[in-house]
DNA sequence: AACCAGTGCAACCGCGTAGGC
DNA sequence: AGCCTACGCGGTTGCACTGGT
């Protein structure tokens, strides 16, 4: 029972009445850094009463750890970070504290919202539910593989533009193992990286999608049509374009990694952050926006 | 300039669970 | 074993901001 329960309010209703809600002001936020950065995290209710706020603990506990930690990461969700929520949705469903995990820096109250107010509302545009397989199928199969494209497409320019003098970025993890990503061979250099491999990662490869030259419109509209059996489901709807995304991140991640605290490309945003504003990003974008559309569109034709 | 609808995000709420007594 | 407390998670709400009319 929490501090809403029926123990609190038998306790204390003076103290309810006094405890104050709403946005957090400056002082308040002084007040709870000043009291962690002094005596630690934990006990919040304790906390919250000993730094003199008049808060809940819950509520001094979800303003550090969503606002106020030194190391969350604000600003706006990369193409990475968007590419590793798409993926690790698909794998562990809601499950936004988990996927936080592995995007450090984020909160899973921002990749929530994120999730909620960007490709939900896609999802709603698209007029399919976000659930559906038909959605899913189009992360998959076409938001997804355009994600990596941009990213690829997004450093090669920084590379034609800046020489060789950014080929890489350093990866580190949770174990301390130091890995750095090649931009001109797109994979990993070094012994292991846990959730990724060489033969995992997308390289020239094994992916057609994420070096594809030609236009996604016309890659997508060339592909055979889909079975129409079979709903729109599996990689023969688009198998010149497809990449299997399952080899993105290890199957052993969880085990390998249970508190990982990867440093998700942690030095590509700065690689790449100069062009990624202006690049796919879901919900920001008409023009991919009206691409999936136009997908959409061409699937419920000859599907039906 | 005023209004309004849409959007994004911080904060709250309800519930489940672990741990202590 | 049962109760209580604290914590964490996912869902929801409220509100400030923004862009369009």
């Amino acid at each position: 029972m929490d501090e809403k329960g029926r123990s609190f309010k038998n306790n204390n209703m003076e103290d309810e009445m006094d405890l104050k809600r709403g946005p957090w002001t400056a002082e308040e936020d002084f007040k709870l850094t000043n009291y962690i950065a002094t005596h630690g995290e934990g006990r919040w209710n304790s906390l919250s009463r000993c730094a003199g706020l008049q808060r809940t603990g819950k509520s001094c506990r979800l303003r550090w750890l969503n606002y106020l930690r030194p190391d969350v990461r604000r600003g706006n969700i990369t193409l990475e970070e968007q590419l590793l929520i798409l993926e690790l949705h698909s794998r562990w469903g809601n499950r936004w504290s988990k996927i936080a995990q592995y995007l450090p820096g984020r909160t899973d109250n921002e990749i929530k919202n994120y999730w909620r107010t960007r490709v939900q509302k896609h999802a709603k545009q698209l007029k399919c539910d976000v659930n559906s397989q038909q959605f899913k199928d189009t992360m998959k199969y076409m938001w997804m593989p355009r994600l990596v494209e941009r990213i690829q497409s997004a450093a090669a320019s920084l590379t034609s533009t800046t020489g060789s003098a950014t080929t890489s970025s350093c990866i580190t993890t949770s174990n301390n193992e130091f890995m750095t990503y090649d931009y001109n061979n797109n994979n990993f250099i070094g012994e292991r990286l846990g959730v990724m491999n060489n033969n995992d990662y997308i390289t020239p490869e094994n992916s057609s999608v994420a070096v594809s030259p030609v236009s996604d419109l016309t890659d997508y509209y060339n592909a055979p049509k889909p079975n129409p059996d079979q709903n729109l489901v599996g990689p023969q709807m688009l198998p010149d374009n497809y990449f299997d995304y399952s080899g993105l991140l290890d199957e052993d991640l969880t085990a390998t990694h249970e508190q990982s605290n990867l440093d998700w490309f942690e030095n590509i945003d700065e690689v790449v952050s100069s062009s990624s504003e202006s690049l796919w990003n879901i919900g920001e974008s008409d023009e991919d926006f009206w691409f999936c559309q136009q997908q959409q569109q061409f699937n419920n034709n000859n599907d039906f």
